[in-house]
DNA sequence: GCAATGGTTTGATATATGTCAAGATTCATG
DNA sequence: CATGAATCTTGACATATATCAAACCATTGC
C-alpha cells in the first residue's frame, strides 16, 4: 500500500482554490479533533456530544497524489471524512475498464460503500496532497445509538450519496456530452460556493481523462467539449484552470435540444 | 395522488414469476405482520424484537399498475417494504426527460431517497399489482438505536443500494448496449433465483421503454438487443416473457471487446 | 369477436461520439 | 535549464446508437 499515514503532506502548489481549513461561518466545527464541518457531521450537537464523537475520530492521516486511501476488496473498518485535499473514486471492471464514481473533497465522507459487505466496492485515489480524519465505523454506530441527532446525519450522509448517485444516472443514461460537462462544472461550482471558495474561478484537480471516465466520455470529447464552451464565451479554460463566465449561459444549456 | 391504499389487488395474470410470498426457507420471515423477509430485515433478531418491529410497520397498502407509491418532492414519512409486485423508481428532468433509476422487487426496500432531503427525490410507480409494507421512518430510527442489529441492517440496506448505484453507473459509462442488457438480465435471473423463482425463466414487467430509459438506451436499440441474443442462441424472447438459455454465454459476454 | 390502442420489431438513414494519429503544451526531474 | 514523459488539443475518419418510419403483434374494452 502506498498510503503514508502520519507524514506531514509538502507545501501545497499555488492555486485559486487551494482548500484549507477556512473558517467560514456556514461551516460550523462539530469535532475539535479533526476540524469537521457541518458538511460532514452535524452542527447540532452540545458541546459535551462533540466530545464524544471527538473521542472516537483518529487523528489525521496524509496522502500524496496517487496513495490509495482504501482499494477494492479491502476489509472494511473506518468511514473517512477529508479534512484537505480531494480524492476520486473508482470502480474497476475485471476485462479492466474503470468508471470513476465520484470526486470527493473537503468535508464530504467516504468510504459509506463498504458498510453492506465488511469489504470496500471500490477504489479510493488522493488527487493531490490530502489529509482525512478517520472514523472507526463502529464506534460511530455506537455513539449514534447514542445521539438521535447523530444518527439521523449519518442516515442523511448516506441517503444524499444515494440522490447524488441517482443524479449521475441521469447524466450518463440521457444526456449529451456538452450538457455532461456543464452539468458537472455547475456541481464544482456549487461545491466550492458552499466552501467559501470562489464559485466561478477554480483549478481541477483531475485530468481529462478522469473526467471522461466519469462522465461516460472519452478524453478527447471531454478536451473537444470544454473548447466548444471556451468558443461560446461560456467559459474561459487553460488546461485545468478553469472561469465560469456565464454561469446562467451554462445553466441554460442544460436541457436544450442540440 | 392515483395510490389507493387498502384496496385488494385484482388477481395477477397468470406468469411464470407470478411473486407470492412463498415460503423459502432462505427467506426467513422477520415481522409477522407484513413478513417481510430477510432480504429486506434482518433474521438475527429475537421473537421479541420482531414483535416490536411488527407493532411499527403499518398495514399494507395495494397499488395497481401505473399508481404512485410516491411521488418526486412529496413528503417523507416512510420507508416501504415491497410485499407483493415491483415497482420502477425514475427521476425527471424539467426539460421532460427522465430517467428509471431502478426496479424493485418482492423483499427491496423503497424510499431511502427521501431521507436526506425529508422530500422524495425520486418517483416510485407500481409496474403491476403490488403490495407494500409501510415503515415509518421516525419509528424505525427510534427502535433501531435500541435493536444494534436492525441498526446495522438498515446501514447495509443504505449502502447497497450505493453500491448497486455505483454498478449501473459503470454500466452507463462504459458498456456497449448488448453489455448492458446481459448485466440487466442476469442481475433479474439473479434477484429472482434469491427469491426461489426461476432464474432461467421470468416475466418482464416493464416496457422496452423502460428497460431503455433504465439501461440508457432507446427502445428500438433494446429491441435489437433482445433480437441479437435471441439469434445467438443465448435467449428466447417473446414480448416480455424471457428464456435465459446460455447463462455462462451471456457472462462471458460482458466485457468483450465487439 | 372486433376494433382500437399501445407496445414491439425491423429497416433505412443520420449523427454524436469514439478511434487513431500528430502536434502542442505542461509538468517532473536531474 | 534542459530533457523526457505526461497530458492536452485538434483533425480526419469510423462506428454504435439514435432517429424516423412502417408493419406487426398483443392486450383491452365494447
Amino acid at each position: 500500500m502506498t498510503s503514508k499515514g502520519g507524514i506531514p503532506a509538502s507545501p501545497l502548489p499555488k492555486a485559486d482554490n487551494v482548500q484549507q481549513p477556512v473558517s467560514n461561518p456556514r461551516l460550523k466545527i462539530a469535532c475539535s479533533n479533526c476540524n469537521l464541518r457541518e458538511l460532514c457531521l452535524p452542527v447540532n450537537l452540545s458541546m459535551g456530544e462533540i466530545r464524544q464523537l471527538d473521542a472516537i475520530s483518529h487523528l489525521k492521516r496524509s496522502y500524496v497524489r496517487g496513495d490509495y486511501l482504501y482499494r477494492s476488496g479491502g476489509k472494511f473498518q473506518s468511514l473517512y471524512a477529508i479534512y484537505r485535499g480531494s480524492f476520486k473514486t473508482q470502480v474497476l471492471h475485471e476485462d479492466g475498464r474503470e468508471q470513476v464514481t465520484g470526486f470527493q473533497m473537503i468535508g464530504e465522507i467516504i468510504g459509506l460503500d463498504a458498510i453492506c459487505t465488511d469489504h470496500h466496492a471500490c477504489d479510493a485515489v488522493a488527487l493531490e496532497n490530502s489529509e482525512v480524519c478517520e472514523l472507526p465505523f463502529n464506534k460511530l454506530e455506537a455513539l449514534s445509538r447514542e445521539l438521535p441527532s447523530l444518527q439521523r446525519h449519518l442516515h442523511k450522509i448516506m441517503s444524499r450519496e444515494i440522490v447524488r448517485d441517482q443524479g449521475i444516472m441521469l447524466l450518463l443514461g440521457s444526456m449529451r456530452a456538452e450538457e455532461r460537462l456543464a452539468v458537472f462544472l455547475l456541481s464544482l461550482s456549487q461545491r466550492f460556493a458552499a466552501r467559501g471558495l470562489s464559485p466561478t474561478q477554480f483549478q481541477l484537480r483531475m485530468s481529462r481523462q478522469e473526467i471522461g471516465s466519469y462522465l461516460g466520455l472519452k478524453l478527447e470529447t471531454v478536451s473537444r467539449a470544454f473548447s466548444q464552451f471556451q468558443n461560446s464565451g461560456l467559459i474561459n479554460v487553460n488546461t485545468r484552470s478553469v472561469e465560469l463566465i456565464d454561469l446562467p449561459g451554462l445553466r441554460a444549456f442544460i436541457g436544450k435540444q442540440h
